[in-house]
DNA sequence: CTGAAAGCGCTTACAG
DNA sequence: CTGAAAGCGCTTACAG
């Protein structure tokens, strides 16, 4: 019957002491790498672990107030890539350190995101990585008092005091727009992400930037509004075209936007490089398939959930890190969706 | 100093005792559903754990033997879509049930799903859906003794005493074939996948079956070896069509291959599907992006992990499932790769 | 350097 | 219908 777990099968704490004739503490240092052993004892306790394939409980040892081994990932969804990216730095990164993951899907929603406090509550997890969007203040003071060691990912916030890991997504869209300008394009539209989006706001800012850093004018006209969808860029763009504001290139503030943009511009007989430049942001895997492969600012995924994770073992280990706020760099992607105008 | 966990802070199960002027087994009692305790008393007590916002700690109750409501998931990767989307399957089914997910990655590496043994050591989990590659049959005989229930995902095996979800590649595979088929094609090609791989095999077994339904000579001229992989289909329709054996169509037993066939068609001056017609199978993003978009055979992902979290909440219930081997249809998706020729 | 004992927060017979 | 007590497997002061 599946309903009963039939422990008696387990080896437990207490039938390694037997077998080396110490006691369960004894034992319990070994584990934990406790002084208090001598150098022959260790070794042979460790032996007999060994050969016994034994594995401590981590219920019981999360419950006793040691380390659980677990740590817990918080994140909105697993099938997107861009999740997947970062789930997979954190996996791997906290697998090498013995660490297995506890995963939390909140598939956006705040009330799913609020059962993260029963989780940190379970006593189940070492420490904390969370990549949220309604996370406010109170939930981080919250986590605070809880006393457990948590990162946030791609959380921009003033707040000092608290481990984050954020792309530099205004570097980035700097940079990309740099190398348009490289090209000789001064005319460049710009397509905006999700109104609320940080992230897109950032890559305006960047855009920006850019422009005055080279005596561009930046012209309001060449600027509409997306969701991030590729809809919303196909859209965006057809208003683009209604304007009949000329421009010879397309900054979209991420990849779906610019796939969009790409079937809006085919559509209207015009084509891509040839007449108007692209770039995206992202680097999706669609980018590199779509005709023509498409110029974008690849973000540094995977590499942001394996900072993020070794942020959070240091902390779990007690170490003291100096600084807080970890920004990490874009990578630009030449591929052949921009065309210089020179 | 993140080191410590303060628990002080922390509601126990004896503070909302004390609050309801019970004793802790009475709550208890609450917590579980369990009979013994008055309809009344039962909803004044749910009404201090809501208020307070209580949640029992797992891992306490993970050692004294209960449900610790938490679901193993063993998995090769979580950055491939594939499995990406089994994941989603099972996270949302179980949260559904008020179930989180625990996440083990096994990276294909024998000794990392043998690792999967000290997690169900650890009574952290009620259950385990289980997707690997090296699970042998003592592997197996472990996870019976151990009287935890597990399901296993895209795992055929002949033994009817374990639980198991498996898409019917060979079913998916026959009407692939058998739509080439009726589209007037009788040369067809195919692209095996990884030798080893059982769904591979059973693909083939469709496409042989479909052939004979329809008195259709095999010819074994038309098989071409590869390895799942975009460069293998590249090389494995460069060898095809060295061989000069007229064909019409080619069923490649993926998407990857089939992006690479239609590589090395083009390269040859062939278009698709004006001289070649191609089916894949998976349905993989890029096979709806690349030019033409692939006619494939999708494959319910997210429904096995669905249907195998369903299956194991019911074994975790302690209920009886009279059937034991799931197998779950694929389903065509026609675009545009495939031509008539009648 | 080592062991006996208490305690982590829960569940589960067992009495009443 | 309810409560006192034991126990799950560990860790951690505290004695020795």
């Amino acid at each position: 019957m599946p309903q009963k777990k039939p422990k008696n099968t387990k080896l437990t704490i207490e039938d390694i002491a037997k077998l080396a004739g110490v006691s369960k503490a004894t034992v319990s240092y070994v584990l934990n790498d406790k002084p208090g052993v001598s150098e022959e004892l260790r070794l042979k306790i460790k032996k007999i672990i060994e050969d016994c394939n034994y594995v401590p409980n981590s219920a019981a040892r999360g419950l006793a107030g040691e380390k659980t081994h677990f740590i817990g990932l918080v994140i909105p969804d697993v099938s997107d890539m861009f999740y997947a990216n970062i789930i997979r730095g954190v996996e791997k990164t906290s697998n090498k350190h013995n660490y297995l993951l506890n995963l939390y899907t909140t598939h956006g929603e705040e009330e799913k995101e609020r059962r993260v406090i029963g989780l940190i509550n379970s006593s189940m997890v070492d420490g904390l990585i969370i990549m949220a969007y309604y996370i406010k203040d109170n939930f981080v003071d919250f986590l605070k008092n809880e006393g457990i060691p948590f990162v946030f990912i791609d959380y921009p916030t003033k707040d000092e005091d608290i481990y984050t890991v954020v792309v530099d997504n205004e570097t980035g869209a700097f940079e990309a727009t740099e190398y348009l300008i490289s090209l000789g394009h001064e005319k460049i539209a710009f397509l905006e992400g999700h109104e609320a989006a940080w992230d897109s706001k950032a890559r305006f800012m960047g855009f920006l930037k850019a422009l005055t850093a080279n005596s561009i004018e930046f012209n309001p006209l060449l600027i509409e509004k997306g969701d991030f969808t590729r809809e919303g860029g196909y859209k965006a763009t057809k208003r683009l075209l209604e304007k009949r504001e000329e421009f010879t290139a397309i900054f979209s503030s991420n990849d779906q936007m610019a796939i969009g943009a790409v079937r809006a511009l085919k559509e209207k007989g015009l084509k891509v490089p040839e007449d108007v430049s692209i770039v995206g942001f992202d680097n999706i895997e669609a980018s590199s398939i779509i005709d023509p492969p498409l110029t974008t600012v690849m973000q540094p995924i995977y590499e942001m959930g394996k900072k993020a994770t070794e942020i959070l073992l240091r902390l779990i280990n007690g170490e003291n890190i100096e600084r807080k706020n970890f920004l990490l760099k874009t990578k630009l992607i030449k591929r052949s969706s921009c065309k210089s105008l020179k």
